[in-house]
DNA sequence: TATATACTTGAGTGATCGCTCAATAAACCC
DNA sequence: GGGTTTATTGAGCGATCACTCAAGTATATA
């Protein structure tokens, strides 16, 4: 009863990974076809399948791995800077968006395209919009706790308000005709003023 | 040389269009297909293609009729309370947003759907937002005129981040878990302290 | 009524969609 | 090296995509 072990596979899953979110977040979901993904991930439909399973799942461990990372640089943000000033940083950080494939939000994105239609990805989406609220208002609560904003304000609310402002600034930060950084500064300033 | 008049068509030009831009609005520009147009306006293919020549070009029609609306509504309901009324008003009309199809914009949808593929319909949106915008810097000019807010704030400024605003409440909106009317009800007193 | 004109119909176009699978190649244990 | 297991390959599946067009039908003028 000798058991063979079978050859590795040759490509990186985690790096696909990132490489199909990139994709996905540029293009959409209808608007990326699995001839896309096979030229950029240089997958023939076989391994595309036998690596993901279908272009839905592929897409969803896309949206958690973009979730993921916005929940960790957000709170990394907040641990190096204090919550008030990474809350304040954020906005000019997603004005600037040197990095990102593209400046809108993929999690809005992904909900806004596919609520229509009952995606169980945009329900997904929707969690993890959630998620990233809850993030949100940590950071508001404890910098409550800090004394840097006043403790009137219900912190669920602000933060409700302020992944809102986030959410448009970052629709407004993709057109050319639009000067995002200083909708940034607003946002920042409004934090001032709580 | 008798020429002789045809029969008139059976549909209502306009209302087709009306009914298209709200599946559009809905289901954006890749998730509605023309068998779903075919259904909704009920019209087959040949018909469709003489009265519209394409998914596109009907598109189009759909975006140019939802800015002009935009833009009339917004304007006629300063006409009738004033200008930062109206401003403050119109957020909380897009976080009840009874009658509409779908809470979030239209042109931002179709924007961020289409930008990455350089579809001349991401241009045609860009261009009615810059339209929209316009008329709020205008109201927001009126006001200034009218003593209603200060006189220090930059119009232009005032209103792109006012439509930063709009187009995050509306995204926002289409969440069931945002309490829409709470982000309207901030970014109508946000007007109150210009 | 006869004729010209345009509208309506729906089968059908080639292209692309997401996806499958049998054949081949490669890497591991014995 | 032999045998086993899995990765890789790419032709090709049925379904759907946006769209075309020839045939049939209805309505106006003459």
């Amino acid at each position: 009863m000798a058991k063979a072990m079978p050859r590795k596979p040759e490509y990186d899953r985690d790096a696909l990974i990132l490489r199909a979110r990139d994709l996905f977040w540029r293009q959409g979901w209808a608007g990326t076809s699995l001839k896309d993904l096979e030229r950029e991930l240089k997958l023939k439909p076989g391994s595309f399948y036998a690596a993901f399973g279908s272009k839905d799942a592929l897409y969803a461990l896309a949206l958690e791995r973009y979730a993921a990372d916005g929940v960790t640089r957000m709170t990394a943000l907040a641990d190096d800077i204090g919550p008030k000033a990474a809350l304040q940083t954020q906005p000019r950080l997603v004005a600037e968006g040197a990095e990102m494939p593209t400046k809108a939000c993929m999690l809005a994105k992904t909900y806004a395209e596919l609520q229509a239609k009952d995606h169980e990805l945009a329900d997904r989406a929707c969690a993890h919009l959630a998620e990233m609220r809850a993030c949100f208002a940590e950071l508001f609560r404890r910098s409550q706790e800090a004394g840097e904003i006043g403790q009137a304000h219900d912190p669920d609310r602000l933060a409700a308000r302020y992944q809102s402002d986030l959410l448009g600034l970052r629709l407004s930060a993709e057109r050319i005709d639009v000067d995002a950084l200083a909708i940034a500064e607003d946002i920042a300033a409004d934090i001032d003023r709580l």
